[in-house]
DNA sequence: ACTTCTAAACTGACTGGTCAGTACAAAAAC
DNA sequence: GTTTTTGTACTGACCAGTCAGTTTAGAAGT
C-alpha cells in the first residue's frame, strides 16, 4: 500500500496542497496561476494535471482535506462535554486550527461568501458540515437549559464560527505581533459573556 | 461645476461602480473582465477607459468610494453621543449599511484579508480611516470609564468591525430569508453584553 | 546479484483561447 | 465646437490544459 510510488505521489499532492493554499490565499483563485502553483510545488506543471483533473477540481480537493480536518477537530473538541465547556472547547479549537493553517483559513475567510463560482456548491455543503457540529453542541444546550432559550441556534452556530474566523485572520493580518492567545482570551470571554443564562 | 456635462459623466462612473462592485462580490476582482463591466453598465468598453485609467483604478476608486461613505455613516453615527450609545449607534449604522450596499460589503469582507495585491495599500488605509471612528468611541469610552477598563482599543475596534461584517453578510448569503433586523438585534444583544463594565 | 522490462510518475514545450488595454473615426450630448 | 460616448477592430501578454517524450521505482527474468 505504502510503496515507494504511491507514497511519493502522496508527497507530490501534499506539496501542490501547500503551495495552492498559499498562493490562493494571498491572491484569491483566479489570480492564482497553474503555473505558480506548480513553480512552487516544485513541480512541472504537467505534474499538477497528472495529479488533479483540473485547477478546479485541485481546489476542491483542497476545500474538502482542510475542511474535513476542521471538523474533525471540531468533533473531537466537543466528545463528551458538557454544551458550556463544549462550546469554549469549541473555540479553542477553532483558533488552534487557524493557527496551524493560516492560510487555509484566511483563504476560507475570502472564499466563503463568494457566488457563482464552479466551486461553490462544494463549499457551500462543506462548511454546513463543519458547522453542523456547532449546531448540535449549541442545540444540546439550549434544550438542557445551559445555553439561553431565545438562542437561534442556525444563526448562533454560523455566528460562531465566522467570527472566530474573522477575528483570528484579522488579528493575523493586521496585528500579527500579537499572540494568539489574547485573541482566543477575548473570544472566550465574548462568547462566555453571549452565553450566560 | 454640475452642468449637463459632468453630471452626465458623473452618472456614467456611478453606473461602472455598480456594475463593477456586484460583478467583483461575485466572482472575485481576477475573475471579472472589464468587457463584463462594460455589458453590465450598458456602456462601450471604450467608455471605461475614458472614465477610468486601468481596471485596477477602477477598482482602488470604487474602494474609495464605498469606504468613504461608510466611514461618513460612522462619523455621522457616533456624533454627540455618549459612548455607549454611540457604540450600539455604531453597530446599526453598520449593518444599515451593509443592507443598503450589500454588494460592496460582500466585496470588502472578500479581499479585506488578502495580501499580495497591487489594491491591498489603498484598503489598509481606508480601512484604517473608517475603523478609527470606532476607535476613537472606544477609547472615549475606556477613559470616561463608560467601557470596560481593560478593553485593547485597537482589537475591540476591528473586532467590531469585521464581526459586524462577517455576521451580516453570513446572514445575507446563507438565510437570505431572515430580515436584517435580526442580526441587528442578536448583535446589539452581544456588543450590549461585552460592553458591560 | 544484475540486467531487462513495465507501468507509474513526471517533464516542459506547445496550443488555443481569453483578456487588458489601444486606436480611432463617427456619432451624440451639451 | 468641445466633451463624452460608441463600435469595432486590433495587439500582445498571459494562462489553462495537452501531449509526446523522459525518468524512476520496483517487478520479473536469468
Amino acid at each position: 500500500m505504502t510503496d515507494g510510488r504511491t507514497r511519493r505521489r502522496e508527497d507530490t499532492r501534499q506539496r501542490l496542497f501547500v503551495a495552492a493554499v498559499e498562493l490562493i490565499a494571498e491572491q484569491g483563485f483566479s489570480a492564482t496561476t497553474v503555473d505558480d502553483i506548480a513553480a512552487r510545488a516544485g513541480v512541472a506543471k504537467g505534474t499538477v494535471y497528472y495529479n488533479f483533473e483540473s485547477k478546479t477540481v485541485l481546489f476542491e480537493e483542497l476545500l474538502r482535506h482542510g475542511i474535513g480536518l476542521l471538523t474533525a477537530d471540531f468533533r473531537a473538541a466537543v466528545a463528551g462535554l458538557p454544551p458550556r465547556e463544549a462550546l469554549a472547547s469549541l473555540v479553542r479549537a477553532e483558533l488552534e486550527y487557524i493557527r496551524r493553517y493560516r492560510a487555509f483559513a484566511q483563504l476560507l475567510l475570502s472564499e466563503m461568501w463568494r457566488t457563482n463560482r464552479e466551486w461553490q456548491q462544494t463549499l457551500r455543503l462543506l462548511r454546513g458540515e463543519a458547522i453542523e457540529v456547532i449546531a448540535e453542541t449549541v442545540r444540546a444546550g439550549v434544550a438542557s437549559g445551559d445555553l439561553p432559550a431565545d438562542l437561534d441556534v442556525r444563526t448562533a452556530s454560523s455566528a460562531l464560527f465566522g467570527v472566530g474566523l474573522v477575528v483570528a485572520v484579522d488579528w493575523l493580518v493586521f496585528q500579527p505581533d500579537r499572540p494568539i492567545e489574547d485573541v482566543q482570551e477575548a473570544l472566550l470571554g465574548i462568547v462566555r459573556r453571549v452565553a450566560q443564562t
